[in-house]
DNA sequence: CCCTGATTCGC
DNA sequence: GCGAATCAGG
C-alpha cells in the first residue's frame, strides 16, 4: 500500500479528530498502527494540539504577553468521564445478567431526541411491545446519564457486523429504525461496555432503590 | 492481556 | 520514505 493523497488526507483528518493509530489503520486497510504511527511522525503530526500555524505560538514579548493560550476545549477531552468520580466501584451483580456479546437490545437509557432531530426523524413505531423493559430515567443517576449523552456523541457508532469481543456494545438508537448502531468504544476488559456505558448498566441494586423512590 | 504512542533502523 | 520490531507506559 501506498501513501496516495488521499490516504494521508484521511490519516491527518482522522488523526486530527484524535482517533487512535489502530484505529485509522483500520479505516485505511493495508497498513498497521505503526505504519500509521510512522506516518504520522514523517508528516510532523506527533503534536495532536499544534493546530494551525506554528508561527503564532510563542511571539508575545516579556512584558506585553497576554493572558496564558486557555486550554483549547474543543479537541479532545480526554477519556475519562468527568461526571463519573466514583464509578460505582465493583458492580455487585447488574440488575439483570447483561445480555453480552450477542445483540443487547436490553438497556437503551433514553436513546434517541437528544438534541434536534435531523428533520427526517423516522418515528416508525411498530406495534407491540418493540422495546424491552428499560431503567426508568429517574432510576440513572444523573451523572451518569449526562456522561452517557456526552459519550453517545463520541461513539464510533458501529453497526452490528463491526463489533468485537472488545467494542462497547451498548446499543443506540432506535432498533426499529435506520437510526440504531452501537457504541463501539473500547470496552472494559471482560465486560460488554465502554467505561461510560458500564456505569449506567451495572449499579449497585441500593442506588437503584434509592433513586427509585 | 488489552491497549496507546515513540523510537529505532534495515530496507 | 517506509514500517516491523521494539520500547515505554496505561
Amino acid at each position: 500500500m501506498t501513501w496516495t493523497d488521499e490516504r494521508v488526507e484521511t490519516l491527518k483528518r482522522m488523526w486530527g479528530e484524535g482517533q487512535s493509530a489502530s484505529q485509522i489503520a483500520k479505516e485505511l486497510g493495508g497498513v498497521t498502527r505503526n505504519a500509521v504511527i510512522g506516518k504520522v511522525h514523517r508528516l510532523g503530526l506527533s503534536n495532536r494540539n499544534a493546530a494551525s500555524d506554528e508561527t503564532a505560538a510563542p511571539a508575545a514579548a516579556p512584558g506585553t504577553a497576554g493572558p496564558p493560550p486557555a486550554p483549547e476545549p474543543a479537541a479532545a477531552p480526554a477519556p475519562a468521564a468527568p461526571a463519573a468520580p466514583e464509578p460505582v466501584a465493583a458492580p455487585p451483580r447488574p440488575t439483570t445478567p447483561a445480555p453480552a456479546a450477542a445483540a443487547p437490545v436490553q438497556p437503551q437509557p433514553a436513546a434517541a431526541s437528544p438534541a434536534p432531530a435531523p428533520a427526517l426523524r423516522k418515528t416508525i413505531v411498530p406495534a407491540g411491545q418493540p422495546l424491552p423493559p428499560q431503567p426508568a430515567l429517574n432510576e440513572i443517576s444523573p451523572e451518569a446519564l449526562a456522561s452517557v449523552r456526552e459519550v453517545e456523541k463520541r461513539a464510533r457508532r458501529i453497526p452490528l457486523m463491526e463489533l468485537t469481543e472488545r467494542t462497547c456494545k451498548w446499543p443506540i438508537g432506535d432498533p426499529a429504525t435506520d437510526d440504531f448502531w452501537f457504541c463501539g468504544l473500547p470496552s472494559q476488559s471482560g465486560k460488554p461496555y465502554c467505561e461510560a456505558h458500564v456505569g449506567v448498566a451495572f449499579q449497585p441494586m441500593s442506588a437503584r432503590r434509592d433513586r427509585r423512590r
